[in-house]
DNA sequence: ACCTTACGACAACGTCATTGACGTGAGAAG
DNA sequence: CTTCTCACGTCAATGACGTTGTCGTAAGGT
């Protein structure tokens, strides 16, 4: 075996799977990403990969060495898709609200991979240029450098933290998703308020909320903290 | 097969395995998370949770009827692990910093258990006294309800989310784990300033920053905004 | 038109979660 | 102290999983 792996750039030879398929990274990549769309959490197996590329599963291998492999590719192409078209404004707030819930909204859109790959570093291109686009916006806003790190790593890490534990939730098994979801109704809804006066109160509120993501709210909060910061508060008050 | 498992306070048989091990529901909890600290998040199996225990591994659908429903027990013992011994001081900003950084260090302790169990929902007795006790300070520092409960929603699951991630990070292989981190020394050092000035110009305060955790900063940031917001600003100033 | 070799296909291995059947010994009943 | 019964540990089997070694073939350079 040793190396089944060619690099990208130096393929030549495209033979066509039996299915008349050629295969490219690309391809797998965007296949992969279709799959868990399309059939879910358990859906990204290298054999139904294979199915689904109309190819033999272990021809996945001469493209990517393991799945972990496959797992950083899907990752960048995960980050590249959510800054797809995303052009800042000149509004620091703004803009890193939109590239926070577009990193988001990225990730709810492929759950299973989002979960498997929210905490790799890839460095690799998509990756480079989001990290070169937010620190650009904070520096552009003002922040001192290591300030603007700072708000940098809070950033990035509550948007993949939010965007990990939300795929999490939408790549369940059907049957556990619902349990997850019953638990507010039946065993926070019967609390009794002799017992457990705060959920008992808040129980209806609890219920409904916890149905949506915290996200938006946190990353409110969090623009909010760091407005507070800004040196020379730029034109822009405080939300109140 | 119908219902193998038995709950526990009926159980009355304790037939010891081949091996003279006695079962129960929390020696099996304890043994997985012994087990997957030592040996990492893949050697969770339930072939090896029964080696490890002394007993076949079918023997554990006695006590839990499938894998998630281990995984619950674990995540609620991880919940109970990081409240315990808390007490509330009046002070609903240092509480609320207290418990989540209580959370924070009870998941980085058991990084493979934490990261399969962080996005969880259990409806189980820790989780249930530790909902209590947050909406708990934030009703008493005076939030209305509703409010309330989205800042208890964006609290819990921002803690969480940053436990997962920071989690996995502890929880890679020794190998990817070296590989991540000098990412940030290589990739990220070695990038142009024309093409990237903002990268190329933070680059030491990135890479000293990103090997800490961002959880701590994201918390005080997230405590900021949330005492802006509170009703009547009750004699504690927002920090500079 | 030849030759090399990239790469798709096949078959196999070991591990996984889970289940049905079995039998044994602990504990209740008298 | 004996008997009964069923809880629960064990065994065997199933189908899906990732991954690898081997082989044949056709694509592309020469």
């Amino acid at each position: 075996m040793a190396e089944r792996v060619v690099p990208e750039p130096q393929r030549r030879r495209r033979r066509p799977t039996k299915q008349g398929v050629v295969l490219s990274r690309q391809l797998i990549v965007e296949t992969a990403l279709r799959l868990v769309g399309q059939h879910g959490a358990e859906a990204l197996t290298v054999r139904r990969l294979g199915a689904a590329l109309g190819a033999d599963p272990s021809a996945v291998y001469r493209y990517f060495r393991n799945t972990d492999d496959l797992l950083l590719a899907l990752a960048d192409e995960l980050i590249g898709r959510a800054q797809h078209g995303w052009r800042p404004t000149g509004d620091w707030r703004a803009d890193l609200r939109e590239i926070g819930l577009r990193i988001h909204r990225a990730y709810q859109a492929h759950p299973q991979a989002a979960l498997l790959a929210a905490h790799r570093t890839t460095g690799r291109s998509h990756e480079i240029r989001a990290v070169e686009a937010i620190l650009g916006v904070l520096r552009a806003a003002g922040f001192p450098d290591p300030e603007a790190v700072r708000i940098y790593h809070a950033f990035v890490d509550q948007s993949l933290g939010f965007a990990a534990l939300d795929a999490a939730a939408l790549a369940l098994p059907p049957a556990a998703r619902a349990a997850d979801d019953e638990v507010w109704q039946a065993a926070y809804g019967r609390l009794a308020a002799d017992t457990h006066p705060h959920i008992a109160a808040t129980a209806p509120l609890l219920a409904a909320d916890m149905r949506r993501s915290g996200y938006p709210y946190a990353l409110d909060l969090l623009l909010a903290a760091v407005a507070a910061r800004l040196p020379r508060p730029a034109g822009r008050p405080p939300r109140p």
